[in-house]
DNA sequence: AGCACGCCGACT
DNA sequence: GTCGGCGTGCTC
């Protein structure tokens, strides 16, 4: 690159992560010129005083007319870290999901390869006015002359102030300190100290003399026999070379100072090597899958049906056993020498599935997690940039990781919503930015499901994708029963207990008696949705946002579950001071207390976001309940997810009705997809499962597609509403959300956009503004806009330029200037 | 997004 | 008088 322009100053573009459009460039330094190359991190100044790192995006000999470029501070990699295929997804990305490429490369960059950087205060060597300071500022500049320099943070602990910048400020502007940024890379590499033998006495003799030589010395004796006994005496040579763990003499019990004189004296010495923070895995324990039948039969149709489409749609039913059909397909893949990518949803990530697939691949694989390290993220990173990994399952962002030649994306349970991002941009669904990926990487695409998103399920039957469809269940295991509770002739009949209709209960009892297991499901998590005083009618609300406040029994706390807003649970009523306020509605919380009390003897559990926050919270709880002391779990969503137990045989859905008039187009699709991922988790293996599902509206159409397990059916009904509102999959929704702390400076700016798009686009494609779905977070009143945009009707990239244009002309209206205007392509 | 600068209220 | 609130503008 460089030596296309020998004599010139050169110049690079720099991808920078702030939402920001323009292209920043910097000039590059002379003794820099012939390394930078595109996809290199670079460390520039940006603003005052601010520093960041960036990657390099073009590498050009044409300066920026309407400014003068600052020069790159550092060149932080010798060789890219991000490749050309990133550098074009990351601009894919931007532009189709509407928000800029930095934003999109600070996602998709592991933390730990940016930079921090910290401001460090120094005293002003050339400062000689200490008359000029008060006493307080002498005494503060001795500190920090003491420390050489100081962090804000580490002043702050000196002198017991919480906030410094002021009289950072102060001494600043006094001359008497400098404040400089330091810069640190955050990837630290695990090192681990080892110890071995000096190179002249490492071989037989050698070893045999020192022994010899140090026959009064009882305990430096015994040092050397330890090593002796890692390394065996006739290989000292060759294995010296990679000594031994320094942990292996203390497990030795050797005294620290016989090692240390040893050190000294010249005959061991101490040396630190870099070691990847993965355990290996014992390859050994490789396991042979052995695919049933029907198994073998879907798994050649995907390979049949890969030879016409890149994409390919499996419609497996739960229990189908879909994974040992990616491993079968992973494994012809291997062998071809291609990458493959595998995406789980979050939570699905944690649990048996990646043992498993860990058990088959070994270290061949790489797992890319959130609740993985900074430093563990960075090494799968740079794993499969070096071409370590060859196969790797991760969740959403390892669509970013630096691939070179995928042959294969899987993307499991590709109806999962969490694939989806919604804050911070870039909003993009991963399963659509793999099928980018996936062609601009002439790679093959499996989207598996039991409940397909109706897009995907859409352009499999207009024959966009292959369809795959296996309807059998793993072995003899049969579909478990799905049976309604009608909740209003239950409470006819008086038989409700604390909300559990005596159907459920009876269903419940029997299990614990046969020692089976139960899953109950309510999708609400926390003990009562709200707080209500019977007085004078008074509900806990959220001060910032506008939604009640959700009671949590074991922190005796109100909970806002949008902004995260937490305050103690008063005694009496805010605002009557009666003491008869009470708890209203059901939570995971209140479920699993009633149960305890109606069914003392039983083992409860509970899998909700609460209980899960700890790192190995979510496998503790799995374990606990796979064991089989526990008699019930209650559960979230969470438990939808790529759990499998043998022992359960009966799931009870607390309340289905909540999901089934959710106020949304999507709701049924929702309920369907959820109702029947939880009843999968009923019977395997042989046992067959119940399932009962408490309603007061057993009529629902919804309802019955789920108990018949008609997918199909439920899916042409459904999509037969959708078309008449040309709502997805018969068009794709942007939806732009209005944020202000004015409510009718909101709506105003909200009411105008719809004005300039419908003038545009036509009133059909319009909806709103209407009130968002929670009218107010974190004081910020939300309004809605969406926009239905049909398939190949529009020129799609030229309606999202005018989209983008008519918000920026609003918010350069100083009415609107303090409005944000939220973007979001492609709304689930 | 950050961060600095600048212009108005309630305090020693 | 000043401290400190947050509206406004800029970043190569």
């Amino acid at each position: 690159m460089s030596e296309l322009f020998p004599t010139e100053t050169l110049f690079v573009d720099v991808l920078l992560p702030v939402p920001i459009p323009q292209a920043f460039t910097y000039r590059v330094p002379r003794h820099f010129t012939e390394y930078v190359k595109k996809g290199s991190r670079v460390i520039v100044p940006f603003g005052r005083n601010r520093v960041l790192t960036g990657i390099i995006s073009e590498v050009h000999g044409t300066p920026p007319e309407k400014y003068k470029a600052k020069y790159i501070s550092e060149l932080m990699d010798e060789d890219p870290i991000v490749t050309e295929n990133q550098l074009w997804l990351f601009q894919w990305v931007a532009d189709y999901y509407m928000c800029h490429a930095g934003e999109v490369m600070n996602m998709g960059l592991p933390s730990g390869l940016k930079v921090n950087s910290e401001s460090r205060i120094q005293v002003n060597p050339d400062f000689d006015r200490e008359d000029s300071l008060e006493t307080m500022e002498v005494e503060i500049l001795k500190i920090i002359a003491e420390n050489d320099s100081l962090s804000y943070a580490d002043l702050s602990k000196f002198i017991n102030e919480i906030d410094v910048t002021k009289l950072v400020k102060k001494l600043i502007d006094k001359n008497a300190i400098i404040v400089y940024e330091e810069v640190k890379e955050r990837y630290v590499p695990k090192k681990i100290k080892k110890i071995r033998l000096k190179a002249s006495l490492a071989n037989k003799t050698g070893v045999l003399s020192l022994i010899d030589q140090l026959g009064k010395s009882e305990k430096q004796q015994q040092v050397i026999l330890t090593y002796l006994s890692h390394v065996a005496i006739d290989d000292i040579e060759s294995k010296n070379l990679h000594g031994i763990d320094k942990v292996f003499f203390k497990e030795a019990e050797n005294s620290a100072s016989s090692l240390k004189t040893l050190i000294d004296k010249g005959i061991l010495e101490q040396f630190e090597i870099t070691v990847s923070r993965f355990d290996s895995i014992d390859t050994d324990s490789l396991k042979e899958i052995k695919l049933t039948e029907h198994q073998n039969q879907a798994s050649d149709a995907i390979m049949d049906s890969f030879a016409e489409k890149q994409v390919v749609l499996f419609h497996g039913i739960t229990g189908s056993g879909k994974t040992e059909i990616y491993i079968d397909l992973i494994q012809k893949v291997l062998e071809s020498g291609s990458q493959i990518l595998m995406l789980l949803p979050e939570i699905a990530l944690t649990t048996q599935i990646v043992s498993r697939l860990q058990k088959v691949f070994g270290d061949k694989m790489g797992v890319y997690h959130s609740k993985f390290s900074d430093n563990e993220r960075v090494e799968v990173y740079m794993g499969v940039l070096s071409g370590r990994y060859q196969f790797v399952v991760g969740v959403r962002s390892s669509i970013f990781l630096p691939f070179k030649n995928l042959g294969l994306i899987i993307v499991d349970e590709e109806h999962e919503i969490s694939y989806k991002q919604f804050d911070p941009a870039p909003r993009y669904h991963a399963r659509d930015v793999a099928i980018m990926l996936a062609h601009k990487q002439k790679a093959k695409v499996l989207l598996g499901s039991a409940t397909p998103s109706f897009e995907s399920y859409t352009q499999a039957l207009d024959g966009n994708y292959g369809l795959v469809e296996l309807n059998k269940r793993f072995g003899d295991a049969v579909l478990p029963s799905i049976e309604l509770i009608d909740m209003k002739a239950e409470r006819k009949n008086d038989s409700v207990r604390s909300d559990f209709s005596s159907v459920l209960l009876e269903a419940i009892e029997a299990r614990i008696k046969r020692n089976e297991q139960t899953i109950v499901f309510q999708n609400r998590r926390g003990y009562a949705p709200y707080m209500n005083c019977e007085e004078c009618n008074w509900i806990g609300k959220c001060h910032q946002c506008a939604v009640s406040l959700t009671h949590h029994l074991y922190e005796n706390t109100l909970v806002c579950h949008y902004c995260g807003h937490t305050e103690s649970l008063p005694k009496t009523c805010p605002v009557c001071d009666s003491l008869k306020i009470k708890s209203k509605g059901v939570g995971t919380q209140k479920i699993e207390e009633d149960l305890q009390e109606i069914f003392p003897e039983a083992g409860l559990l509970r899998m909700d976001f609460d209980t899960t926050r700890a790192k190995n919270a979510y496998q503790r709880i799995i374990n606990e309940f796979s064991e089989g002391e526990v008699d019930i779990l209650v559960g979230t969503q969470m438990i939808s997810k790529g759990l499998d137990f043998d022992n359960v045989s009966l799931v009870g859905v607390f309340d289905a009705d909540k999901m089934i008039h959710f106020p949304d187009f999507r709701s049924a699709e929702r309920a369907y997809q959820m109702l029947t991922q939880v009843s999968g988790r009923a019977g395997r293996k042989e046992k067959p499962g119940q399932v009962l599902i408490q309603t007061g509206d057993p009529e629902h159409p919804v309802l019955s597609y789920v108990v018949q397990g008609d997918y199909k059916g439920f899916y042409h009904a459904e999509v037969k509403e959708r078309e008449g509102f040309r709502y997805p999959p018969y068009s794709r929704i942007i939806s732009v959300s209005t944020k202000h702390v004015e409510k009718t400076v909101s709506h105003k700016a909200a009411g105008l956009l719809v004005e300039k798009l419908q003038a545009k686009l036509g009133s059909q494609r319009i909806l709103g503004p209407e009130r968002g779905m929670v009218e107010r977070i974190r004081n910020q009143y939300i309004f809605d806009v969406w926009i239905k945009l049909e398939k190949n009707k529009l020129n799609m990239a030229a309606t999202k330029k005018f989209i983008r244009e008519q918000i920026t002309e609003l918010n350069t209206q100083k009415e609107f200037k303090s409005v944000r205007f939220v973007v979001t392509v492609d709304v689930v």
